[in-house]
RNA sequence: GCCCAUAUGGCUCAGGGGUAGAGCACUUCCUUGGUAAGGAAGAGGUCGUGAGUUCAAGUCUCACUAUGGGCUCCA
């Protein structure tokens, strides 16, 4: 037997460790390394010794759950004592000395009732007993410590080396927002030091393209406490960089034969009681009253559009029809879910409705995943797509919800596009096609949306005329494609570590002209580049020529062009390459064509 | 909302019961320089807000607000 072997993998794919194996195990060995399947038992493991660990350190500490996640490992437990990141170190600390015990960790196995009898005084114990249907039950020990467990654990101690405790958090007992909150410890783990070291520095480079701090840097946005939490204020560079976005996205709408429209941002709640949005999504809006009567500040733009759509007859011959809004929404997101530009209270969706016949349904909603696919496309955006069905809290008959997301699913089957389902995730009017971002760390963000909706138009009595003369009820389509300005826009910095391409960056060229006799050159090279509708600073200030180049590249800007006498004789730009340092001189026509080229590479 | 943590000039941070400090940024002056920090002077903070303990609180305690890491929920 190998002195790395930690387990097996069977047929089925199932992990043995080397305790519930035997000794002539004939299974594909599993060897002490990174594989996915040696990190799952190593890291399970460390979450056992992390929790020896606090269990000697705090006696009356009880153990929840211990599970191998992602990235890591947690264990939840509850203790008297309140636990900081600044107690991390000692249960590290602790963990190492058990290591130096040389724990074997052994397996044995009971029957159901003898584990209930067994840990008859610990009701977490009792409530994972709940959990597991089977009737024989493995515990695992190593030194005085011991815990109910299904495995895989390495075969000893002297595997765990190579950990990291990350941080503390609070947990709700079963994921139950109304049970008691247990506290959650995070760590990683891995098979040797360099790997570990190269997740701790990957998590600072993550930390160094965090949106909020290149936020902050780059003058984008910023809140404030005076204001409110939740509520994004939009700086001049910010703003710049958000109109940029805005226009690329509106010339592809029109492109797509969308209409822009327009509604207000509070509505009788009487409307929002029509909708089911007073039922159903109550808890998240803002109401107000006027002249006492009740109104509802709008939580999402359909109500506005189903409105306008109604105020003239419509025919068949005017679907699709395709409204589009940039709509500032508000929701009443939890205090403690706020997170930078990445959810707050306050968004502009670039939001849609498509009225139109079923028939249309399919060819509307491949239209919109085309739509999608060419804007993550221009930003190179990994994205993954879920069908998301009929939550608890909905309205409208089952079998119009089954003919929707029927709808769904077989738009994107017809046309082989790959997607998962999330039960119970849609919309309370309306199964949905969710469009997630993988972001610089690997999180998962909802952007787009691609929602089914029959049951608005039948509570608004939305009609058509059909060719028989009839009237018909039209379907609507809800979408959107970045989900909302806040959030894509914090995801785009990220992905760009502030370095947007020139068509989004908020200045796109800076100047340095070499003494005071060139700024008047470089002034005029801005206004011509204004009136091509481009963004440039002339950095004239009173310091050195070093000192201003060197401000200059740090500015993140796609150009940093140099203007001295050769380029005043020569009507022409020197421009430096920020990460090469090397420079080359354009004609000013040419300069133009090459800004311009650029420009064109944001259409889509 | 819940658990844990944090809050000191515009930014990054030091200080730790006896009434505040650095670097960068900012202002003014000198310097007009061909590719990543030229020099000098200056201004700026009731240490998040409100209570409490104390002879004395930026420092200790509590509440609130905001922020961060999670849970739950979502674009």
């Amino acid at each position: 037997m190998s002195e790395n072997l930690i387990g097996y993998i069977d047929d089925q794919g199932n992990i043995l460790d080397t305790q519930s194996a035997g000794e002539n195990c004939t299974a594909t060995p599993i060897e002490y390394d990174n594989s996915e399947q040696a990190l799952e038992i190593i890291r399970h493991s460390t979450a056992h010794l992390m929790a020896q660990a606090i269990s000697e350190l705090y006696p009356n500490s009880q153990f929840f759950v211990g599970p191998v996640v992602d990235e890591g490992f947690y264990y939840d437990f509850r203790v008297d004592e309140q636990i900081g990141e600044n107690d991390l170190k000692a249960i590290e600390k602790k963990m190492k000395e058990l290591i130096k015990k040389k724990y074997k960790i052994e397996k044995y196995e009971i029957t159901k009732e003898e584990a209930l009898a067994k840990f008859a005084n610990d009701d977490l114990k009792q409530a994972v007993l709940s959990r597991i249907p089977d009737e024989t039950i493995s515990v695992y020990k190593q030194g005085d410590f011991e815990d109910l467990c299904r495995g895989p654990h390495v075969p000893a101690l002297r595997f765990l080396h190579n950990f990291k405790l990350t941080r503390v958090a609070g947990a709700y007992l079963g994921g139950d927002e109304k049970a008691e909150m247990l506290t959650r410890i995070y760590g990683v783990a891995f098979a040797d030091k360099e790997s570990l070291k190269a997740y701790i520095t990957m998590m600072e480079e993550a930390k160094k393209r965090d949106h909020r701090k290149i936020g902050a840097e780059m003058e984008l946005f910023m809140f404030n406490e005076e204001s409110g939490a939740g509520l994004p204020f939009w700086m001049p560079q910010g703003a710049k960089l958000r109109y940029k976005l805005e226009q690329i996205l509106h010339k592809a709408h029109l492109v797509r034969e969308y209409e822009p429209v327009r509604g207000p941002e509070i509505l009788k709640a009487d409307l929002w009681r029509t909708s089911g949005h007073y039922a159903c999504y109550g808890e998240n809006m803002y109401l107000t009253e006027i002249d006492e009567q009740e109104y509802g500040i709008k939580p999402m733009n359909c109500l506005g559009h189903i409105q306008i759509f109604k105020q003239t007859q419509k025919s068949y011959r005017d679907l699709p029809l395709r409204y589009y809004e940039y709509g500032v929404v508000h929701r009443h997101e939890k205090s403690g879910v706020l997170h930078g530009l990445l959810r707050v209270r306050e968004f502009t969706q670039d939001d849609a409705h498509i009225f139109c016949t079923p028939e249309q349904i399919a060819p509307e909603v491949l239209e919109v995943v085309e739509f999608v696919d060419s804007v993550m496309k221009l930003f190179g955006f990994e994205y993954t797509m879920e069908i998301a069905t009929k939550p608890e809290k909905a309205i409208g008959e089952d079998a119009v919800w089954e003919t929707a997301t029927q709808g769904l699913i077989d738009a994107l089957d017809g046309n082989n596009l790959p997607y998962s389902i999330d039960e119970g995730g849609g919309a309370f009017y309306g199964p949905k096609i969710d469009i997630k971002i993988t972001d610089a760390i690997g999180r998962k963000w909802q952007c787009g949306t691609i929602q089914v909706d029959f049951n608005l138009p039948e509570r608004f009595e939305v009609e058509y005329v059909d060719e028989d003369n009839t009237r018909k009820q039209p379907v609507m389509i809800h979408r959107a494609i970045l989900g909302s300005f806040e959030r894509f826009i914090g995801i785009l910095t990220e992905h760009y570590a502030g370095e947007f391409p020139l068509f989004l960056a908020p200045t796109q060229v800076i100047f340095v002209p070499i003494s005071d006799s060139h700024a008047d050159y470089a002034y005029a090279l801005k206004k011509r580049l204004r009136l091509e509708g481009l963004d440039s600073e002339v950095f004239d200030k009173n310091d050195s020529l070093n000192k201003r180049i060197r401000t200059a590249e740090k500015q993140r800007v796609p150009y940093v062009v140099i203007v001295g006498d050769e380029e005043v004789q020569g009507n022409s730009v020197a421009i430096r390459n920020r990460r090469t340092r090397e420079q080359y001189n354009l004609t000013q026509d040419e300069f133009m064509v090459e800004l311009n080229k650029q420009l064109q590479e944001g259409k889509i």
